[in-house]
DNA sequence: ATGGTCGACGCTCGA
């Protein structure tokens, strides 16, 4: 079985490219982010020609996420409970950053990370509250079914490591490396959750800015992975970054992460 | 050249 997580970068501007990436690489699931589709416009008719049940949840052009699954998705979330909201309070927005579903006895969530602009922006606060509130409900999880299969999938906005960007100076001032992000990811691994792709792609990134060249200099960052509970990271057997989609004309800025996953 | 490109609710913003 194939789970994979990619930010597509607006689902309407290349539902076939996606489409016809799921057929290639026999995907029987996908966690998308940045679909930047209101529902009542998703493509979901693309999807179930190629054979794929998809969930989703957008607000106008911004965020919004999404999954495509060859089995029906069930018991369908569009938030996580305390999920923050933009600007903080009850007048702000509970954008579209989170869904999830369960695909067989995988309960699959897909992450939209706030990005966090600036480490002096309030977006930076927002992103580390968003992972607090994610950590909380995910710790709940694991207490409550230690045997769960979950895999929180996702654009996580955070390079976990210095191995994990082309060149740490250029971030010294930025947001995606901070110790602060990085503390809160690491609160994830310390309630039983592993970067289960890790070990098998190495330092190989997952996304390149379109501007200055960075894709063909591979100056990039891994900031796409899926967080999986011990009883679904135990089935991992292979995971691979499929840096051919980048080099596709109209491509997203992200490559897709594959999951292997055996019995 | 402190910008180089994308996508969107586009004459500007967010990534």
């Amino acid at each position: 079985m194939r789970i994979a997580t990619w930010n597509v970068n607006s689902i309407r501007a290349r539902s076939e490219l996606v489409v016809d990436w799921l057929t290639r690489n026999d995907i029987d699931v996908l966690a998308m982010q940045e679909t930047k589709c209101d529902n009542g416009e998703f493509p979901s008719m693309s999807f179930a020609s190629a054979g794929y049940d998809v969930a989703y949840v957008g607000s106008g052009g911004r965020n919004g996420v999404a999954i495509a699954g060859r089995m029906m998705l069930e018991d369908i979330e569009t938030s996580f409970p305390g999920q923050p909201r933009f600007p903080d309070g009850p007048g702000g927005e509970l954008e579209a950053r989170a869904i999830s579903a369960k695909c067989g006895p995988i309960r699959v969530w897909s992450l939209y990370v706030p990005n966090g602009r600036g480490v002096d922006d309030p977006h930076y606060t927002y992103k580390l509250k968003w992972l607090t509130a994610l950590r909380d409900i995910s710790a709940l999880w694991r207490v409550h079914d230690p045997a769960a299969q979950v895999c929180l999938a996702g654009d996580w906005n955070i390079a976990p490591t210095d191995a994990d960007v082309w060149d740490i100076d250029y971030f010294a001032d930025k947001t995606h490396v901070t110790d602060a992000e990085r503390n809160a990811l690491r609160e994830f691994i310390d309630t039983g959750y592993t970067d289960s792709a890790a070990p098998f792609i190495g330092d190989k990134y997952t996304f390149w800015d379109y501007t200055q060249l960075r894709f063909p200099r591979n100056e990039g960052m891994r900031i796409d992975y899926g967080l999986c509970s011990p009883a679904l990271d135990d089935r991992i057997t292979g995971a691979w970054v499929d840096r051919d989609a980048r080099k596709l004309t109209g491509a997203s800025d992200h490559a897709p992460v594959v999951f292997e996953i055996g019995i």
